[in-house]
Formats: structure tokens, C-alpha cells, sequence
DNA sequence: GATCAATAGTTGCGTCTGCAACTGTTGTGA
DNA sequence: TCACAACAGTTGCAGACGCAACTATTGATC
């Protein structure tokens, strides 16, 4: 007879406010996210990932990232990103570089244009985080919500 | 000149502590509901959309809901519910009911093999909450993030 | 040094989903 | 009672995205 086996097991049903938690918890990453995304789209015409990928590669070193690096951060497939990426060549805000070491690896740069595209596109970004969440918390709200998160993330590949 | 309009003008930038927590948040929450996702198509061969449509009409009364409820419970477009509904109806876990009222109205009532299909899949979704999220926090780590998640749902269409 | 597994990235294909336009129904104001 | 606006739901269309298969390259093993 099984005892603890975790993944077999039926195990005790969330409570009311174990519920409430990770309902409200769903819900109010849905809800930003998607005003966010609105906002982007209908004010920068940027998709939410775009601007993701801008910003990653706009923070790292020379501006630039192997793909599958980029992929993790901006949490897509690498074939999502593939297809992100050749968007964003086509629009001139990032380019491919073969890298020298490695013919397997492609990193992506970020391009002059690009980096003014985000500088342009982040007013818009950091106003959405303000207006839907760190602005509708006391700072020890805020703290918080960080401190519980953290075991969450632990282990994340993009936890930097 | 301006002076504090707020859609206009270049606010303060995040700091270290909201920008981690900002991040901690969206990473959080892409983590664990792709995780979700996954395991509920793996073990389930259900969307996770899906269960969430299951599980709203089973908690409605004679469990049923009129399509537009449904959709800002499961934070799908109309539209979108309109086909996923179609493909719940075509496995013949949810049926179309006309309104005696109002025709423009339609219900998605969940049936019978509907609720067995949902009572089969509900140990995997449980198990995914607390195994990612619920047994990860301490009870007081669960009641600080709810606490701190309330401001950003307050005023949700979702609330109940 | 040849073989073979592992890795990086891309592409084919199918699915999901949203927007805009459309149909049908209801209620409101003249 | 006759427009006409508002509303509920669906459909056409197109974009985004993931999985699996594929190509090219590298590194490990013998």
C-alpha cells in the first residue's frame, strides 16, 4: 500500500485561503500581463516579448545573446524566438552574428535602432508596472510579495 | 507646462527592490503555469483552459454559465471560449443550452462525463498547485503574498 | 582520426487565440 | 410600431507559439 508517494497519491484538497492565494495569484498575473500588453501593442505597436527580447539583449553584455540564452530570459521556445528574432532582424531593431568560436551559436544584437526603440518604447512599460503594481502597494506590501516569491523562483534558470 | 500628468511624462524608474520583485513576479508566474500546463496536457491530455472551463461549471449552479460569465471567469476573448467550447461539446463534456428567455443567450452546462473527466483530472492539478506553488510558502509566506496580491485584483471582473 | 552522441538553431506543421466583422435578438426612444 | 443602438455569440482571418523533425557543428570515445 503506497503511503506518501507524492505523485499518485490523492492528496489533501486547498483550503479556502490556500485557494483564494493562488487564485488571486493567477488572476493578478493575468490581468497585468495582459494590460500590459495592450498598452504595448496599442501605443508602441511592440508585442509584450518583443520589447522582453529588447530589453534583455539592451542589459547584457555588448548588447548581444546566444539565442538559446535569450530563449530562457524571454521564456520561449527557441523556436519561438527563431521566428521572434527574425521579426525584429526584419525590422532592424536587432541583428544575427555568427559567433567566432562556434559555428553552432548565433547571437543576437541588439541594433542602434533597436535601442532606440526601447528607449522610446519604455516610458510606456515602466508606467503599465507602476499603474497595475508596484504603485498599488505599500512598500512593505511590496517586500512582501517579494519575499514570498522567492521560494517560487528558487532555482530558475533566470533568476539574475 | 506639464506637471503631473501621468501618461505623458517620464516617471521615476524602478528601483532595485521593485524591479527583483517585478521580476520575481512575472518569472513566478510563467514558471509555475507552464509547469501546470504541461503536466495537465501530459498525464491529462486537457488543456489547461479547458480544466479551468470544467472547473467553473462545475461550481455554477446546475452547473451551467452563460458563455460570456465563462469567458472573463477563464479569461478567454469570446471568441476563444467559442471554440474551446466547441471542442468540450465535440468530446461531449459540455453541451450547448439555449436560454428560455433570452435567445441570445447560450449556457455551457457541463455533462456528466464532463464532471467524471474533471474528477479525473483534479489530483494532477492539485498536485501541480501545491507541488509549485502552495508547498513552497509558509503559511505565513502564503498569507502575506495573498495579502499582497489583493490590491491587484481588487476591482477584477474575476473576483468571486 | 573515425564514429557517435550531444548541442544550437531552424523549419514544417498544427493548435490556440485575438481582432474585426457579421448574424440574430433585445430593449429604448420617437 | 418602427427605427436604431446595445448586446450575445459566432466566424473569417491572421498571428503567435510549441512540438517534433531536421541540419550543421562540436566534443567525446575508441
Amino acid at each position: 500500500m503506497a503511503t506518501t508517494r507524492s505523485s499518485s497519491v490523492a492528496r489533501r484538497p486547498l483550503d479556502i485561503d490556500e485557494m483564494a492565494a493562488w487564485r488571486a495569484f493567477v488572476l493578478a498575473n493575468a490581468r497585468i500581463v495582459k494590460l500590459l500588453q495592450g498598452e504595448m501593442e496599442c501605443e508602441q505597436g511592440l508585442s509584450l516579448p518583443a520589447y522582453e527580447v529588447l530589453v534583455r539583449l539592451s542589459e547584457a553584455t555588448d548588447g548581444r545573446l546566444r539565442m538559446s540564452d535569450l530563449a530562457t530570459f524571454a521564456t520561449l521556445t527557441p523556436s519561438g524566438l527563431t521566428r521572434l528574432v527574425d521579426k525584429l532582424v526584419a525590422d532592424g531593431l536587432v541583428e544575427r552574428v555568427r559567433c567566432d568560436t562556434d559555428a553552432r551559436v548565433v547571437y543576437a544584437a541588439i541594433t542602434p535602432a533597436g535601442l532606440a526603440r526601447l528607449k522610446q518604447a519604455y516610458p510606456t512599460h515602466l508606467r503599465g508596472v507602476r499603474e497595475h503594481f508596484v504603485d498599488r502597494l505599500t512598500p512593505s506590501q511590496l517586500a512582501a510579495l517579494h519575499a514570498a516569491l522567492d521560494p517560487l523562483v528558487a532555482g530558475c534558470p533566470t533568476e539574475s
